[in-house]
RNA sequence: GGGCAGUUAGCUCAAUUGGAAGAGCAUUCGGUUUACACCCGAAAGGUCAUAGGUUCGAGCCCUAUACUGCCCA
């Protein structure tokens, strides 16, 4: 690769060359057997159907950046990965695809269906897999697990009847929410809350021995009045005092309505009177038991209209909207429609409005396993980065309420429990059932039913190492230290594997839990589909390199931090790869293979100039910031800091410093270039691989070389001060070149004025790198400036300097630069004084704050006084 | 209705424990300097949303308000 002369980085050849290495030679798997201190992260598996998107990408690169690190560093870095059997969404992807023949699932039938799903996952299924290597994620392929596999599917069994001994899971009929289309139940957090444009109903219903008179009740659903079996009002309302213990009577229907006190009834709401009805809508539910009202279900699975509905029967449920409230109109009843902004619920994955329905179904009851998963966070041994996630949990915790698990799909873990058509017995049990443990019978049927998805994920942290097994893995790898997710799923996963690794574990699943935030268009607006503004991440690391849009990602994704993805944020981390690739070209002239890395120790006891030890020192810092961020899990804070270094430091000073002792400097540049790759290894692993491999190194790949650690003996205050010195000289005589237009090739002299004979060694001593940064041929160093009115004069570290420029110096511009220079440190001695000038600042800051100001002003004013110095020259 | 976040340069975002407001992009000026024009050098650009409060000292802590986004009901 010496050879090869390209100016910038090209990385599509060398992404490809080294992650099938890497796997190769098993430098991710983790060892159970191992006496080095674990870090184990356990990947979000990703739904079986899904391709990779920026999400994950985000999420892949915090996990890699995190796991590589801790890998470097000696830890027994464990990064499981997996894949979720994702029940509805996967089930209507294959259903799509058999639809292309003529089928429905019900023409094939349940098991020649389930094998369909199967042979999908086995032809399509886990893309997702391969994009996540692409993307160079470092995970332990030996230990990648499926939700549906054998394995894990013990684990749900055995989870479910541990729960359903206990009386944690139970079966009842309960109102849940229903989708009409995806045809099963749905749990409360499948639902999504829409605000929707709607209409509210005033709809007038007769009073019953009151002919003529009429109560009013106000509703978005008129369908459903079909199953009113009672009309309520608030206790305290004084209004319908006397309707006590009257009926109203149910319009069309001819019902019977009691009328009833609640205090969930809003008073405020239309004329204070609602319908109730039991079997279609939660609140009603609960009143409906709290008034042991009769429960009618006038809407099916179907979304049309039941039996129960009389003379509707068959319709849909917005057919016979519309039927009703004309029928209403022509009855007179229907006092007035109003529009109304009201949230609707949403089935998650189709959109279609979900039908809260009577149904029989599994539900698991939270509230006993809520508790030891809100004190697991409230004593911090789970703790959320940013922690302010954590009030969001919390929230959900304390109100949570039973989970629907069961659906009335084809594709998922069925859930054991058995029929007796015998006896009618029912039994849960752990191994499949041929004849009822009661009567004998072997007409027994097993629950036609799946669990929710979460079900199965809610375990992975322990079921993917091999539990209910005591497996090493198990031992070696629980709890787990990180988990790293966006927000949205806190309470369907997050949550869930909180309970159920404290109840089937005895302790957390993590030690953290990272919260990522959302990527986002260049507009800030959310990607999705159907706004068009999705990006493919494969494309966009085809466009600019994985390792740039690796780095995009963590330098911009601060935790929680929603990140904006735009070309021009890409772009500039491209031209960063593109820097570092330069950087390297520049040493490849200057090494051979005779080579070799100096050891720290070697470096310090050789002869070392100042830039080494300036950059020496710089590079010790830039390693302890990005080290404490790191821990911190601030990544972008760590990527800025290796960014500012590498960049502004190591290239445009070190670099250019050097170029006037390169042999010389040549142990320093290798030692601080390979030391800079390995602390940029988990952000951009690829470009740093295929670099370390081309330069002298210790160690077969830099995957397993150790990761930069702070060295105190390494920072050299001395030579930072003297270095910065020279640097803000030159900073100024460029300055001075710049706004007096002085061509970029016409050589100036520069004076320097001091009687520090120190300070006069140093400036002789550096002079070279004034010479060759600053354009400059002749440095004098004097005691005081002299009457030369043809120099252009300027402050720089304390240090009055002059520009001899005959026949270059405009005066009036000249005043007017240095007068604009003079006015800002007048303003800042202005402001500075009024600190010292105020006693309760002397007397109750701390004595180094004080001391820090006072010097402060000592510096201004002598900045202050020596522009005025040029100033009366002038 | 309840809760959470955000509001800092034209744009996108930083700012550790309360102690001199920073970077990238864009802009202006000058540069084909032998690693790099995906570059180099220089400059300009800020009422830290608003109003109070605490403090010797507030972008940071407290209270209220406005706007934006999200979550829950």
């Amino acid at each position: 690769m010496k050879g090869d002369i390209s100016k910038t980085y090209d990385p599509h050849e060398v992404e490809g060359r080294w992650y099938g290495v890497w796997e190769a030679k098993g430098y991710f798997k983790a060892d159970n057997r191992s006496t080095k201190p674990p870090f184990v992260i356990m990947m979000p598996p990703p739904n079986v159907t899904g391709a990779l998107h920026m999400g994950h990408m985000l999420n892949t690169t915090v996990q890699d950046a995190v796991i590589r690190r801790k890998r470097m560093l000696g830890y027994n870095a464990l990064w499981l990965p997996g894949m979720d059997h994702a029940g509805i969404a996967t089930q209507n992807v294959v259903e799509k695809e058999i639809a292309k023949e003529g089928l429905t699932r019900h023409d094939l039938g349940r098991e020649k269906f389930v094998e369909r799903v199967w042979e999908w996952k086995q032809q399509y299924g886990g893309m997702i897999l391969k994009q996540l290597r692409r993307i160079g994620a470092s995970c332990d392929w030996s230990r990648e697990r499926f939700t549906f596999d054998e394995g894990l599917s013990r684990a749900v069994r055995e989870v479910f009847v541990r729960l359903y001994d206990e009386g944690l899971i139970y079966r009842g009929k309960r109102l849940i929410n229903w989708c009409p289309r995806c045809l099963t139940a749905l749990s409360d957090l499948e639902v999504k809350h829409e605000s929707r444009e709607s209409k509210l109903y005033h709809i007038k219903y007769p009073l019953k021995d009151r002919p003529g008179e009429f109560v009013t009740v106000a509703t978005t659903r008129p369908e459903t009045m079909l199953g009113d079996t009672a009309v309520a009002v608030h206790p305290d309302d004084k209004r319908y005092r006397d309707h006590a213990k009257m009926s109203a009577i149910l319009p069309i229907v001819e019902r019977e309505l009691p009328f009833i006190q609640d205090s969930v009834v809003d008073p405020q709401f239309g004329t204070g009177v609602v319908k109730v009805t039991p079997a279609h809508d939660p609140a009603d539910f609960d009143m409906g038991v709290r008034h042991n009202l009769a429960q009618i279900s006038v809407i099916g699975e179907d979304a049309r209209i039941t039996v129960e509905g009389g003379k509707f029967v068959g319709q849909d449920r917005m057919e016979a909207r519309d039927n009703i409230l004309a029928e209403l109109t022509g009855l007179g009843l229907l006092e007035k429609t109003e529009s109304l902004l009201h949230s609707v619920g949403e089935c998650q994955r189709c959109s279609t409005v979900v039908e809260p329905l009577l149904s029989e179904q599994w539900f698991v009851r939270m509230k006993p396993l809520a508790g030891p998963a809100i004190a697991a966070v409230e004593d911090g041994r789970t703790k959320f980065v940013p922690s302010n996630w954590a009030k969001t949990y919390f929230e959900w915790m304390y109100n949570i309420r039973d989970w629907c698990i069961s659906r009335q799909l084809w594709w998922g873990h069925r859930i054991p429990a058995w029929y007796c058509a015998g006896c009618g017995a029912m039994a849960v049990s752990r191994t499949d059932i041929v004849e009822c443990p009661q009567c004998r019978s072997t007409n027994v049927r097993q629950d036609p039913d799946v669990l929710d998805t979460w079900f199965s994920s809610q375990l992975w942290p322990f079921s993917t190492l091999g539990w209910p097994a005591e497996t090493d893995d198990l031992k070696a790898f629980y709890p787990g230290n990180l988990l790293v997710t966006a927000y949205d799923i806190i309470f369907f996963w997050v949550a869930r594997m909180m309970m159920s690794g404290l109840k089937f574990m005895g302790d957390v699943p993590f030690r953290e839990v990272y919260i990522t935030g959302l990527i986002r268009d260049a507009e800030k607006q959310k990607m999705s589909k159907s706004k068009g503004n999705v990006v493919d991440p494969l494309e966009i690391c085809d466009k600019y390199g994985t390792d740039a849009v690796r780095f995009a990602l963590a330098r911009m994704g601060a935790p929680g931090a929603d990140i904006a993805v735009s070309d021009e944020l890409l772009e500039g981390y491209r031209a960063f790869s593109t820097k570092i690739w330069n950087a390297a070209r520049f040493i490849f002239r200057y090494i051979d293979e005779s080579d070799r890395l100096a050891t720290t120790q070697e470096l310090r006891r050789s002869d070392l100039s100042m830039a080494d030890r300036w950059i020496l020192s710089r590079l010790a810092r830039a390693v302890e910031t990005t080290n404490t961020s790191l821990e911190k899990y601030n990544l972008h804070e760590a990527a800025r800091n290796i960014y500012a270094f590498f960049w502004g430091e190591f290239c445009d000073w070190y670099l250019e410093m050097i170029k006037l002792h390169p042999d010389k400097s040549k142990p320093a540049l290798l030692y601080v270039f390979e030391t800079s790759l390995r602390l940029l290894h988990p952000f951009m692993p690829f470009i740093t691989e295929e670099l370390w491999q081309n330069i002298p190194h210790r160690g077969e790949s830099i995957v397993i070389a150790a990761y930069p650690e702070f060295e105190a003996e390494s920072v050299d205050v001395e030579a930072e001060r003297q270095t910065e010195m020279i640097q803000e000289i030159i900073v100024k005589v460029r300055n001075i070149r710049a706004e007096m237009n002085v061509g970029s090739k016409q050589a100036v002299a520069v004076r320097v004025a001091t009687t520090d004979d120190a300070t006069r060694a140093l400036l002789l001593g550096a002079r070279d790198y004034v010479f060759k940064l600053a354009t400059v041929n002749n440095l004098e160093v004097v005691p005081s400036l002299g009457e030369d009115k043809l120099a252009v004069r300027a402050v720089a570290a304390g240090l009055a300097i002059e520009v001899p420029l005959a026949g270059l110096i405009d005066t009036a511009a000249e005043r007017a630069r240095l007068t604009k220079e003079w006015e800002k440190a007048r303003q800042e001695i202005q402001k500075v004084e009024r600190q010292l000038g105020n006693n309760s600042f002397i007397e109750r800051a701390p004595k180094d704050v004080v001391e820090g100001i006072r010097a402060r002003l000592a510096e201004y004013q002598d900045q202050a006084s020596k522009l005025t110095d040029s100033l009366n020259r002038l």
